[in-house]
RNA sequence: GACCUGGUAGCUCAGUUGGUAGAGCACCUCCCUUUUAAGGAGGUGGUCCUGGGUUCGAGCCCCAGCCCGGUCACCA
């Protein structure tokens, strides 16, 4: 692998710093007695008082016999100051002069021991007395500056290099890790709230031999001692419905679901649902829950109940709306779709300019019409209730209107965040349910869910009635942070591979040249062109292509030009 | 999967009808003991995404491909 100019320098530091006796990585123990954040929240208790920081070295400004430098550590960024005679003894300099000078750079993590002050210009700073080298960078950090307005100068932006190189990323650009610090808090306060009321937070397989729960494409892989098929779970569901079956009257879990699918910036193929079920309870229930539990979420992760997203300004304040999807698509396409057949709603979805084809059943039309006249509408958190039955196969039957269910999404800036039911415990219905699926299979729809006998078999046993809820919390971590992108709520985006690393492997150009050069050794320059019988473009590219390899050099010597093999 | 942008120094970006690749920061050398996008003087640094083609000559034009991003499709 070629260096750079810049890495070739650091090795070169590196090398200095292990002959100067300074292991540049070394292995005690770094006893820190502060954080900078804490410095600089409580600069009166600091002042005066000596400190022993550890963190990365984010600038320097030398300025002779005296630098000031920023340190960054896991809580904050602040301003060091190194003086020649304050770290060095009088007869040698060498640890400031070439250490620090010379051997340090931009990257470096380091601890120091000194005393907190400030500057004449009144900036926060520790005054070093001593300095460690804790782990030398050898690759250059992006430069990111700031000025005195708050501007920041060449961010490192480039969204490619910010989602392959995270780490990067997150030395440098500090709000990127404000929403990961965030994301935490939200997972936490969720798991407060549900700890508080006695919720059991639970583990399922994410291998399974069904992929069930969910309509998606899923990821399969082979087990090689059991000989068979095994999927990435698209949804947990079904499993911890067994367990409200097996007596437990709340579960939950944080679940890493899988989805063989398209990706944009609102889906990752792998992803991260909240899935909560509570026995007893129905979806009236649970649209309190989630009211509660959002208000508590939105104040434990800013501070408010008032979120900006995008251009909007939303409001997590219980309680919210709740408008079944017959009654928001009267409102807002005129037509009272209830009751409809499949023709006639097919004749609705054609006169509001919605596409359709003859596979959409009656689920399908009224599910397009809502998400293409209706959805975008809902900002404000709003409940949208009582699906079409065909829609939902794990759901319980409306208690009023057999056609509908007893089902409720949370929209919020527009776009599904939760998915909540009251749970279909009748095993004779939800076998015909997953028959129809199958139908819906045989039809060619490919999303269609399998059949799981041993759900039944569970529901068979008696489920108590139960509600369940399934909430997206990438998109809540999208909304809280007010992120666009999928892609900046998670450490890790997936990503195509970064190009191949270029081949060692000669082509068939080289080879023939190569192959000459053995028999010889060394040969005039002229005559090696002319034995290759290459044209002048792919002679010069050969020949750039052996040096390169360092297979080959080219001496310029008295008596001409020759070609000879390295070794 | 389709279409549209883009890919040039470590980072952020310029690059004129096709004519020897540029800037700022970073880096290197020198000066500088409270600076702060520190400053001053000088300097180094390039697979212009890859592979073909057109041309006397390609970062630029043409073809194919790769990768990021965006829009759409898909995803209840």
């Amino acid at each position: 692998m070629q260096l750079t100019p810049l890495e070739i320098v650091r090795r070169e530091s590196l090398q200095k710093l292990r002959e100067l006796g300074i292991n540049p990585y070394p292995a005690e123990e770094f006893k820190t007695t502060a954080t900078i954040n804490d410095i600089l929240t409580k600069f009166d208790e600091f002042e005066g008082k000596e400190v022993i920081l550890a963190g990365r070295m984010m600038s320097r400004r030398i300025m002779g016999k005296a630098s000031f430098a920023e340190l960054k550590d896991s809580s904050g960024r602040m301003q060091i100051y190194i003086n020649r005679d304050e770290i060095c003894n009088e007869d040698d300099a060498t640890l400031y002069n070439t250490v620090f000078k010379k051997l340090l750079d931009m990257g470096d993590i380091i601890g120091i021991k000194g005393e907190v002050f400030k500057t004449k210009v009144g900036e926060e700073s520790v005054n070093v007395k001593e300095l460690t080298i804790l782990s030398k960078s050898l690759k250059p950090l992006p430069v990111v500056k700031t000025d005195a307005d708050g501007k920041v100068h060449d961010a490192f932006s480039d969204a490619e290099q910010r989602y392959r190189r995270r780490y990067v990323d997150l030395i440098v650009n500090d709000h990127v890790k404000e929403t990961f610090i965030k994301r935490t808090k939200i997972t936490n306060s969720m798991r407060e709230f549900f700890n508080n009321r006695g919720y059991l937070e639970v583990e399922t397989p994410i291998l399974q031999p069904i992929p069930g729960g969910a309509a998606a494409r899923p990821f399969i892989t082979h087990h090689n001692t059991l000989d068979m098929p095994l999927y990435l779970r698209i949804a947990n569901e079904l499993y911890l419905k067994r367990l409200i079956v097996g007596g437990f009257d709340a579960v939950y879990e944080f679940a890493k679901d899988f989805r063989n699918e398209g990706m944009d910036r609102t889906h990752n193929p792998e992803f991260t649902v909240m899935e909560l079920y509570v026995a007893y309870k129905d979806y009236n229930w649970m649209m309190k829950m989630t009211e509660d539990l959002l208000e508590k979420v939105a104040i434990d992760t800013n501070g408010t109940t008032e979120v900006q997203i995008g251009e909007n300004k939303v409001s997590f304040k219980a309680p919210y709306p709740r408008v079944p999807i017959l009654e928001a698509i009267k409102i807002h396409t005129g037509y009272d779709v209830a009751g409809m057949n499949e023709v006639e709603l097919r004749e609705v979805c054609k006169k509001v300019g919605i596409e359709v084809d003859e596979t959409m059943g009656v689920g399908k039309l009224i599910d397009e019409l809502f998400g293409e006249k209706c959805e975008h509408h809902y900002i404000q958190p709003t409940f949208i209730t009582d699906y079409p039955k065909e829609m939902s196969p794990l759901t319980k039957e409306h208690r009023t209107n057999p056609a509908l269910t007893e089902r409720f999404e949370l929209m919020v800036n527009g776009k599904e965040l939760a998915n909540a039911y009251s749970e279909l415990n009748d095993p004779i219905d939800q076998k015909e349910r997953f028959e129809d699926q199958l139908k819906l299979s045989e039809k060619g729809d490919d999303e269609a869910m399998f059949i799981d006998q041993d759900f039944i078999r569970a529901l068979e046993y008696g489920m108590p009635p139960t509600s369940g809820i399934g909430i997206g919390i990438d998109r809540l971590t999208m909304f809280m942070t007010n992120n666009s992108s999928i892609q900046e709520v998670l450490f890790f985006p997936q990503m195509k591979p970064e190009k191949k690393a270029p081949t060692v492997e000669l082509n068939d150009d080289e080879k023939a040249v190569f192959e000459i050069l053995k028999k010889t050794e060394k040969i005039e320059l002229s005559e090696l062109k002319t034995q290759s019988g290459l044209s002048n473009k792919k002679w010069d590219k050969t020949m750039k292509g052996l040096t390169k390899h360092k297979l080959a050099k080219v001496n310029n010597t008295d008596e001409g030009l020759f070609v000879e093999i390295t070794s």
